[in-house]
Parts: C-alpha cells; sequence; structure tokens
DNA sequence: CTTTACGTTTACGTTCACGTAAACTACCCC
DNA sequence: GGGGTAGTTTACGTGAACGTAAACGTAAAG
C-alpha cells in the first residue's frame, strides 16, 4: 500500500497560482471537498485534479455551477448508474459547445492573420517609399 | 453613391439576440459609437460588425476592456501611424493567448472522448451480462 | 385623441467571483 | 512566553456586466 502524497491549501495555491481565498470559495461551492485533519484542509490528487479542471473550466470562460455540472459527468458512478445514456449526451452537449469555441477561436486568428499582412504591406510601403 | 443600410437599436437586438440596454452599456464603455439622428442612435455596417466582433469576444471569454483593445487594434490607421511594429506585436500576443486558449479546449475534448469511451465500454457490458 | 411601438436618460439593484480585514487557533522556534 | 508561519471562520467590500424601473419624447395607427 503507497501512502498517497497530499497537498495544503498553499500547497495547491502556490502551484496554480490562485489564492487561497479562491479554493475555499471553491468548497463554498461544492466544487472540490477536501479531508479534514482537525480543521486543516487536506488535499488528495484527486482533488488536485479537480481544482486543475476547475482553472482550465475557468479559462475557456464556464462559470462556476458550469463547471460543477462539468465536474459531476465524471463523478458519474457508471457501474451503478442506469443513467449512462444520458451522460453520453451531456457529453455530446459539452463538445457541441467547445467545437462552437473552436469555430469563434479559428474565425478570431484567421482575421489577425489578415490584420497582420496587411500591416505588413503597410510596412513593406513604407521600407520602399521613405 | 449607394446609401449605406442603418440600423435601429432593437434591429441589431434582435438580430444578435442581445438587449438593447447592454448595447447601450457598450456605448457607454466606448466600444461602439453609433451616430444620432435626434436623440435616436443609428448604426451603420460597421457597427454592426464592431457588435458582431464584440459579442464573439464576449464568448471567448474576454473581458469588455480587452474587447475594447482588440477593436482599437482593427482602428489603427495604418497609413500615419508610426506604430506599425507595436500593432503587430498586439497582434502576436493576441494570437499567443488564442492559441493557449485552443490547447485548453483540445485538451477538455481528449478527456471528454475518454470520458466517452469510458462510458460506452460499460454500455456494452451491460448489453452482454444483461 | 389616445393607444401602441420604439426610443431616450437617470438611477438604483443584482449576480458572480472573489478580495480584504478581523479575530481566532495551533504549532514550531528560541 | 514572545514571535513567526500557516491555517481557520465570519462578514463586509468590490468590480464587471448588465437588469429593472421610472419618467419622459415621438410618431404612426386606429
Amino acid at each position: 500500500m503507497t501512502t498517497e502524497r497530499t497537498y495544503s491549501i498553499s500547497d495547491l495555491s502556490r502551484e496554480f497560482d490562485v489564492t487561497a481565498r479562491a479554493i475555499r470559495f471553491y468548497e463554498d461551492k461544492t466544487l472540490i471537498e477536501p479531508m479534514r485533519e482537525g480543521q486543516r484542509r487536506i488535499y488528495t490528487a484527486r482533488d488536485r485534479v479537480r481544482l486543475m479542471l476547475i482553472l482550465r473550466g475557468k479559462r475557456l470562460g464556464f462559470s462556476l455551477s458550469e463547471i460543477k455540472d462539468i465536474l459531476d459527468l465524471y463523478d458519474t458512478d457508471m457501474g451503478e448508474s442506469r443513467q449512462l445514456e444520458l451522460l453520453l449526451s451531456k457529453i455530446a452537449e459539452r463538445r457541441d459547445a467547445l467545437a462552437a469555441h473552436r469555430r469563434d477561436i479559428d474565425l478570431t486568428l484567421a482575421e489577425l492573420d489578415d490584420l497582420e499582412r496587411q500591416c505588413r504591406g503597410h510596412l513593406h510601403d513604407r521600407a520602399r517609399t521613405g
């Protein structure tokens, strides 16, 4: 039996560059539920992964309650649940949203390319005409 | 001379499914500056495009002030400005941010794929063992 | 002439995601 | 036992992005 590594709140706070306040806030919203050792919060590797997912979700612009929904997907007990079909449809939903997101990004990237081309064109003109 | 089409606030509100209040708010923050006909706001095709860009920016999780920065990129007067190098570096900055964004999306999509595979595996087991 | 639709400004309210401060505990160090 | 470090709860504050309500203008429709 390998004793699993655990983390303090400031360990995670340092590693991911979020305040302890923020991490406690996520707990308040039931996105993470660390164990306690007396009063102190103890985070497992699983908690750490959840925090990573929370932060990525935030970067993607999801609200905390949306992120909670996503985390709940991972928590579905696939051994016992008769809700596998439902889970599949939720996954598909998420995938669609992300695909739309990607399209927005690609559109914006294409426009930045355009802008850059124009910009370089003007720079080139300058070089020619002095 | 082709007289360009214009739009009322509710035209745009309907087309893009945002409230008029929101559009006026963007104006407050100087992201759009429509003309006036007396009191009424008149939006040109250019204003309409700016609104599209605002909404896309929002979908991408940018704040209004970040979006304003981006819109200002498009407004740079490349004929007169000696800041083309600066513009190029800002474009590169934006591109990097979007690329990082894309990586987050791809990671999430990959994890959803994993989850779906597990899910289908369990469904298959059910079908076998009844 | 009044209702209806569409527009305006001004101003206060709300939700989300925390920040900040106060007041406390617990442990380690010397 | 005084100080430092790390943690805790409780509670009020804050900025962003609007929502909502009040009170009003204007112009066409019935």
